[in-house]
DNA sequence: ATGGTGGACCTTCCA
């Protein structure tokens, strides 16, 4: 099973490379960000066109998250579980694809340490976490894929010099995202390219950030302990980073033997 | 030059 994920920063905007690359690349499930699209607004005949079966959670202006797949999308559920506190954006999305449960996440940004924002960072973290919790069994076959907006380790980011005091590194993230992964996951690329610096999923659109390789790696797709020993293979595609308006993400891949 | 891009969309927010 071949496995992606990619923030699209707006798919209205981005459909016609979203098209191309699925065509080209042949995903089995993918789980998509910032679709920045209402509900009716997703172009879920375009997907079908290709053999995708769609799932979307969506509010309109900004956020949105959705999961295509062409090995059947079931079980669907919107936001976090019942009994957690409800979510005031749609960032997450569940379903079940071939007997895998996907999920499909847009952690929120944080915008500055400190900011209301960023103790909403936190909170979604912990909410995510009791979401698993809830819904699902880390003996079972699990994947949590998405933008998670938070650098692993300073290996994972360009300069790391640059980020004192920013978002996306505090030992607060990092602990919040270490409290999912405890759960049951294993970040199977980090695991594959063990010292590897350079790998990042995301260039800031600004002043040549992706011509200087100047990026992050905060796309991931993180599976259960029964998936990650079937890992065959690991990726970000970086040329659909290239090219006339391409989204500020590249799409990460990650692909899975049978038992 | 004290910005730099790009997407939401109408003046400013968000990443």
């Amino acid at each position: 099973m071949l496995v992606a994920t990619w923030n699209v920063n707006s798919l209205k905007a981005r459909l016609p490379r979203v098209e191309d690359w699925l065509a080209q690349t042949q995903p089995d499930v993918v789980c998509l960000q910032e679709t920045k699209l209402s509900d009716p607004a997703f172009p879920a005949l375009a997907f079908s066109a290709l053999g995708y079966e769609s799932v979307h959670h969506g509010q309109g202006q900004w956020n949105g998250v959705a999961i295509l797949s062409r090995v059947g999308v079931e079980d669907t559920v919107f936001g976090f579980a019942d009994g957690i506190d409800a979510d005031q954006d749609a960032r997450l999305l569940s379903a079940t694809c071939d007997g895998v449960r996907v999920h499909s996440v847009y952690v929120p940004n944080g915008r500055a340490v400190g900011h209301e924002h960023y103790y909403y960072k936190l909170s979604w973290l912990g909410r995510l976490r009791n979401h698993l919790e809830q819904t699902c069994d880390p003996s079972d076959d699990v994947i949590v894929a998405g933008d998670w907006n938070i650098i692993p380790t300073d290996l994972d980011v360009w300069d790391p010099a640059k980020f004192e005091g920013a978002t996306h590194v505090t030992p607060e993230e990092r602990a919040a995202l270490g409290e999912v992964i405890a759960w049951g996951l294993v970040d199977t690329f980090r695991e594959r390219y063990a010292d590897a610096p350079g790998l990042y999923s995301y260039y800031d659109y600004t002043a040549g950030h992706f011509h200087k390789r100047e990026g992050m790696r905060i796309d991931y797709v993180l599976s259960s302990a029964s998936l990650a020993e079937r890992s065959r293979l690991d990726l970000v595609d970086r040329n659909a980073r290239k090219g006339s308006k391409p989204s500020d993400h590249a799409p990460v891949l990650a692909s899975y033997g049978c038992d």
